[in-house]
DNA sequence: AAATTCTGTTTACAGATGTAAACTATACTT
DNA sequence: AAGTATAGTTTACATCTGTAAACAGAATTT
């Protein structure tokens, strides 16, 4: 059965963000927390949850309350892993020291930044 | 002005990298080097590059052979920098240090990578 | 209880995208 | 020169996306 849980278009994605920064909420507080930064109608908001729904990357829970709250069904780590895949997969033939090169190039990461990463690694292992 | 230029499709950028890759070519040259990976149609090839061409991605040049050449308008280094720069804001608000650290925990980028890299600035300067 | 207001659900619609056929003019074949 | 093939250009169409309104049923107000 092809899932489309990750299959997430920009607009959705800014959902998906507020769900997973405060987990379960109801749409009045989706609509509050998006209107922070967004500015997008109610009805518009509603229409792209009911989207997410559907792919089954978010569940609509019922309660004791009026209103229903909405939560997502998949984790924000596995959605970025899948999209950092899809992205070097597109642009750089699946080669992430070939974007890292680029990134370094465009000085988007300076040596102190490397040296930190690995640092940090060091003290992991 | 606005300009097209630089929002590309998934299916259109197939079509600039076989023009990043060889530089200026006829219609059919394209097709046969998109043959080897994609399995498109001539005339979807044709839309597409039509596409590009509306956008000033890229431009059609006629020669006093039979076919025109096509000629890729904006270059690849250019077009990666916009895409990554697209890709960092909508997934890691910009963040280059949050997109690394995150490769680094799914081992899309090992240690000795990170050292390479260093070496290679090292040398640099 | 009737009127009003929300919540949840469905429908609408324009523009973008992937895919491809139709049409037109030019070049090639016989 | 007539017929055919091919390159270039335009049109088509289903699906996806962003945006939002319409509708239906439950809750709230008067």
């Amino acid at each position: 059965m092809i899932t489309k849980k990750y299959e997430i278009t920009d607009a959705e994605l800014e959902i998906m963000k507020v769900l997973w920064e405060y987990g379960e909420l109801t749409l009045n507080k989706i609509v509050e927390m998006l209107s922070k930064n967004e500015n997008k109608n109610k009805s518009t908001i509603k229409t792209l949850l009911y989207r997410l729904i559907e792919k089954e990357s978010v569940k609509s829970i019922t309660n004791k309350t009026k209103e229903n709250t909405y939560k997502a069904t998949i984790n924000e780590e596995e959605y970025l892993k899948k999209a950092n895949e899809t992205f070097l997969e597109k642009l750089y033939n699946g080669s992430t020291n070939k974007l890292l090169l680029n990134f370094v190039e465009e000085k988007k990461i300076s040596k102190k930044d490397l040296q930190d990463l690995l640092d940090l690694i060091e003290s992991e292992d």
